[in-house]
DNA sequence: GGCAAGTGTGTACGGTCGTACAGACTCGTG
DNA sequence: CACGAGTCTGTACGACCGTACACACTTGCC
């Protein structure tokens, strides 16, 4: 239909592939050795498709971490919605931190990857800023907004650990800390700027 | 004196300065993009000095991370070894978290760059990982191993939030959480396993 | 001064990179 | 069927990279 004839694609997923052949360069390789050749043989398709698809080699990475974004936003969302319970919430979290789900070795790598990117490329700062903005959003679906704050960073920073010290992580620990700040860190809040010396 | 004559070089602070300003370079271009060229060029050293002092880029890399972590080790140390009492102690985390000393926006772009790093190189990853095991040394100065786990979590995670968002942290709510966790974590761990369903 | 051993460097080479692009291929339309 | 707009790809080029290495320089010892 309409006059002149348009895209017809001969492999419409192509482009998907290409991505996530990205990301498996990234995580294997890290974005320091990542290029168009090595994405091109993962994904197995011609060198000459990677700059048909995408304006070289920035673009490919920023849509390949947009791609890592979402992807791991959606995980991030569906966990804790599925949570009926404030308690189930923190069984929730206690689960993205010490899981294998999200923050496996892949996807941390993947992350730290991003993080480090980000401080030299404008948009993927922005796509970095709204994962952890669309993380928060996920925590206040149980939480106040505080607490979500000091959550996330939990989220944030205990997997690090896990990576570099490459043991599992202690659980009964990580869920005592996540119940401490959901108890405490809300009633603490109510009255600002006290602290028993 | 000794029998031979031995090394005297001319420029005995030579291999410092290129060290630190790969640093620069890193910090300022990422990893990904930090060269031979740009090395010798920032430091005002010929280009075979590099193959001179290093054996390769990957060693010259492994070398400049090792040097940033040593400093901020040290750093780490003396805020933690200032403080007296637990209180002190307390607020010099809150400044670790907060404060432009750590956790400048050169030192965490550096720490991202070291963290994307060692997932692709061993000895990088040796380095990452004995930082945080100081880190948490200096922690327990003050505090018991497991407090200081989850503290180290908030130094490590709390400033990725203040490179995303652009925003000085909230302080009052950082010392809260510090503070709930140092209270109440300890209490909590005493009942190991239990929580209140 | 002559010598040898160690310090330091300018240049050049092979390899890989990103990217451009001529042209092969596909297929709706007239 | 002819055609042309649009989809795709193999090849080639210039740029830049890491690294080797021949060579100049410095310095203690005779």
């Amino acid at each position: 239909m309409g006059g002149t004839r348009r895209e017809i694609p001969n492999d419409p997923g192509r482009k998907r592939r290409i991505l996530d052949a990205a990301l498996d360069v990234i995580a294997e390789a890290g974005v320091h050795k990542t290029t168009h050749r090595r994405i091109a043989a993962r994904a197995e398709v011609p060198l000459g498709s990677l700059t048909y698809y995408f304006d070289g080699i920035d673009d490919l990475l920023v849509q390949a971490f947009a791609r890592l974004s979402d992807t791991m936003s959606v995980h991030y969302r569906r966990t804790l919605e599925s949570a009926a319970t404030r308690a189930e919430a923190e069984d929730a979290i206690v689960e993205l931190i010490c899981g294998p789900a999200y923050a496996s070795s892949r996807e941390m790598t993947l992350i730290f990857e991003m993080y480090g990117y980000a401080n030299h490329h404008p948009q993927v700062m922005d796509i970095a800023r709204a994962w952890l903005h669309r993380s928060r959003e996920s925590l206040s679906l149980h939480f106040p907004e505080h607490v979500c704050l000091a959550l996330d960073v939990l989220i944030e920073g205990w997997p690090i650990h896990r990576v570099f010290e490459g043991a599992p992580l202690d659980r009964a620990l990580v869920a005592a800390t996540v119940h401490t700040i959901v108890d405490h860190l809300d009633a603490a809040a109510e009255r600002p700027g006290r602290r028993d010396a």
